[in-house]
RNA sequence: GGCGACAUGGCCAAGCGGUAAGGCGAGGGUCUGCAAAACCCUUAUCCCCGGUUCGAUUCCGGGUGUCGCCUCCA
């Protein structure tokens, strides 16, 4: 079993991962919250999971690998202010909440299909364990941790003195710094909402011992968590943003009903940067997957653009850069495509290579998922000669990277000559025919010409191929 | 104000004590009527100043700059 290494939040360190169960990992996923489309921010943290997972499989570890679905609970502001966000989207678009969370998980799996992020093994959502919430947060108060006012139940942060390890906050100086005072009346800035009173004509309430009301934004990871993976998990996954307050939470919470933290690694993504700032609705640069489709990107040069950084750097995404991505990755697998159809016997050099390789790319991934040295050593296997045997190799990494390097589209994929366009197929012809003449100007004013339609033509030892710009 | 991170070639980025992976781009070449593709070659001493060390991009201290979280957001 080789060793694969992490790095772990909590800790600061990288550190041997090994499950507490040998062989089998439980890995826990935050979500999305489903209001909105996903940008290509939140995706890049999802790639990471995914990227994590794989690698965690190609080990020869089985994964159970939860992710939720907040569709209730996440109010606008993180720190339990303002509304529900799946409640105002609903009331802005004139929909039911369940209506939206349905839109709008469907969008998110779609994307995240086309990014060749592996379903997980369980998505739970948020909505569907309203009563192992309200049992948790019974708990968290029959333990001495949660105090009931008008607004609901909070989480007394006060008593749990560890609270603060994973982000490295001291409550104090928060407090110092002066966050102005919310009107509020919990008995710590810090102290957060397990289930919050609703008033009578919010849409999504639950029965509780507390009266009618809905669940808070934490509450719902932990005891997903706990119902799923139990009490200590193996790896708990999340964007950086996360760290501070959310995941701080759900650890205090899991404490006070298990006195244990609940994932004994936490992995946490950087963010990915729009020209060197941060992407944000309030700029106007959050982009879709879509978006890049609209220009010509295909979602898979956005993973291998991913995949280009360590998930724990700030990747910063430009235009400029994905262009440069999606050349990269049409051209590995055009480079890979070729190589893979040469004809031969694998020979006694190659298998040596291959090996050479195969051991390169483990060691990568398995050194905290370093993916950019790990693509490198695909790049080196796709210009190594290796012929036949290239092709188990590259199927071989694929299944970490994800990039559909044997199957995806390669370079200039040549157009079918039956689907071109009367006018195009004229002028084709007209090229050739003056080719023949040998009146090279008027073959490369056509050549030209065809550009401007959308049309590159190349000539090959017995003809031209055409692909479409 | 509190917390955290980062500064590597035109761009995206690895490396983190022994004089810099990879991709994109650019330049040159082979091939081609020309072009494209393909192939070959070229393309950095790592923000600044100190210190530790035989030796630092890599460790320590101090600058400068940028970015993130604490409010929307992965």
């Amino acid at each position: 079993m080789p060793e694969i290494y992490l790095y772990n939040t909590l800790t600061r360190k990288k550190e041997e991962f090994k499950p507490a169960i040998p062989g089998e990992v439980r890995m826990y996923t935050c979500g999305p919250t489903v209001y909105l489309y996903a940008s290509i921010g939140n995706f890049k943290t999802y790639v990471f999971s995914d990227v994590l997972r794989r690698t965690l499989e190609y080990n020869g570890l089985s994964v159970t690998h939860v992710m939720n679905i907040t569709d209730v609970g996440h109010l606008v502001s993180d720190a339990d202010e303002g509304e529900d966000k799946v409640v105002a989207e609903a009331a802005r678009q004139n929909k039911t909440p369940w209506e939206i969370a349905e839109f709008y998980t469907q969008a998110f799996f779609r994307d995240a299909d086309r990014l060749n992020i592996l379903r997980p093994t369980i998505i739970c959502k948020a909505t569907d364990h309203i009563p192992h919430m309200i049992r948790m947060v019974e708990e968290i108060v029959a333990n001495g941790y949660g105090y009931e006012t008008d607004e609901g139940i909070y989480f007394d942060v006060s008593k749990y003195p560890e609270y603060g390890r994973l982000s490295g906050i001291n409550l104090e100086k928060q407090m110092a710094g002066a966050r102005v005072e919310v009107k509020t009346d919990k008995r710590n800035a810090a102290d957060f909402l397990l289930w919050r009173k609703a008033p009578k004509e919010h849409i999504m309430q639950w029965e509780s011992p507390w009266g009618m009301g809905y669940p808070g934004w934490h509450i719902e990871c932990s005891a997903m968590s706990r119902e799923y993976l139990g009490d200590q998990f193996d790896i708990h996954t999340g964007g950086i943003d996360h760290i501070p307050i959310h995941h701080e939470n759900e650890i205090a919470q899991s404490w006070a009903c298990s006195g244990q933290i609940p994932a004994r690694f936490w992995l946490h993504g950087e963010f990915l940067l729009v020209d060197g700032g941060k992407m944000s609705k309030s700029l106007n640069n959050v982009y879709l997957l879509d978006d890049l489709a609209a220009r010509g990107y295909e979602p898979l040069a956005f993973r291998y653009f991913c995949l280009g950084a360590h998930y724990r750097t700030k990747l910063n995404f430009t235009w400029d850069a994905i262009a440069g991505a999606q050349t990269g990755l049409r051209g590995l697998r055009a480079q890979v495509q070729r190589a893979v159809q040469s004809q031969g016997s694998v020979s006694e050099v190659a298998e040596q290579k291959v090996a050479e390789l195969k051991a390169a790319f483990l060691e990568a991934i398995n050194d905290d998922l370093n993916t950019p040295r790990a693509l490198a050593v695909v790049w080196e296997a796709a210009k190594s000669d290796l012929g036949p045997a290239l092709r188990d190799l590259v199927a071989d990494f694929d299944r970490v990277l994800g990039l559909d390097l044997l199957t995806g589209q390669a370079k200039d994929e040549q157009v079918d000559e039956s689907e071109l366009p009367a006018e195009v197929a004229a002028l084709l012809k007209e090229r050739a025919e003056a080719r023949k003449a040998k009146d090279w100007a008027k073959a490369d004013s056509l050549r030209e010409k065809l550009r401007e339609m959308g049309y590159a033509v190349k000539d090959v030892k017995d003809g031209y191929e055409v692909t479409k710009i």
